[in-house]
DNA sequence: ATGCTTTTTTATCATTTGTCAATTTTTAAA
DNA sequence: TTTAAAAATTGACAAATGATAAAAAAGCAT
């Protein structure tokens, strides 16, 4: 939580009893490698940030795996639709390394969000950040190849293709594992 | 205006003096068919809701268009990361049809989100709302084909194909006007 | 280290989508 | 209405990506 904390105080200059209030909003989780956080078909009661490891998103149709969101350390990540209108989620989240998270409950959000100011200016700021980010996807997807929205990640961040399955970064990018194996076998 | 206040007001319970900033801070605004509110290239000043017509955010690499939104009737849009940031727009803005607008200057917008409480209610609920949306965007790209996505968005959204030309619905689901033409007349 | 499981690569072929060109249809202007 | 411009359709072919199967490589537990 520390480096989270910085980031608030910086940005939004904290007082000590906010900065305890956020403490305990969040709660310590350990978790193992493959190990699942929300199987689709619950509600999402949490949202997670990572201290540690590499947490993903993703839907499963029976036939095909689609990652919608990598989180590594520092970023947020939940089934958003599920969380925040708490309704059953399309969408699992499992740990792809063993790793600490910290957990913050739908009930402690909006505590968070009615009660600290600082929280809330934070927290529109995190979704317009993640609106632009997946409205990047979009554009990717509507005007490039798959060789070119690959090219694009190495750039924009390599952490994915370092740290994700080739099985994992192809359902990212939309694609068969096949396909990719050969974009990346090509110069 | 009306629609959108009785929206705003049957949520969030407006005081006289609520509404009387709420509509100062906006400017109407009549447009032509074809006539573009914002080019590429510059600043994103101001973000429009639609009263009557169509407008569409889209961004031309010189080879392709891309149609990123499409905005009808009491929904609002702009060119997001640029209005945010208020940094030069990747993206232009054009109307479909000739319509009225009414536009919020960023400066306006800041306002409303330090003054009226139900204003910064309504805008952070709307910004998920729109995260959902293209979210929902991304998953079809990941996941459908391109005949998929558009008899998903013939279900979801039938005024996208009822209101706008193929050469536009085309570049919005990511394909060229004759993959577009060859799906409407397969069954 | 050994053997088992999972992941990655490679090959072949099918399908989808794009490109280019020509034609038809629709729209808009004179 | 007539005519010019823009949009939509169609055809032939090319390129990208998917599906299936098999082999090679890497990871993991004993």
């Amino acid at each position: 939580m520390e480096k989270f904390l910085e980031l608030l105080n910086e940005q939004y200059q904290l007082k000590d009893e906010q900065i305890r209030v956020l403490l305990n909003a969040f709660e310590k989780v350990e978790i193992q490698k493959n190990e699942f956080l929300l199987l689709a078909g619950n509600v999402a009661r949490k949202v997670y940030l990572v201290d540690k490891g590499v947490i993903r998103v993703f839907s499963d149709d029976g036939n095909q795996e689609s990652t919608r969101r990598i989180a590594f350390e520092n970023e947020f990540a939940t089934s958003f639709d599920s969380f925040i209108n708490q309704t059953p989620s399309s969408e699992s989240i499992q740990a792809l390394e063993d790793g600490i998270l910290y957990a913050l409950s739908y009930i402690n959000f909006r505590k968070l969000n009615e009660t600290v100011p600082a929280w809330r200016a934070f927290y529109i700021n995190r979704i317009e950040q993640a609106f632009t980010l997946h409205y990047g996807r979009i554009e990717a997807f509507q005007s490039m190849t798959a060789k070119e929205r690959y090219d694009a990640l190495i750039s924009q961040r390599p952490q994915m293709i370092a740290r994700l399955s080739n099985k994992v970064l192809a359902s990212y990018l939309g694609i068969t594992q096949e396909s990719l194996s050969r974009i990346k076998s090509k110069v």
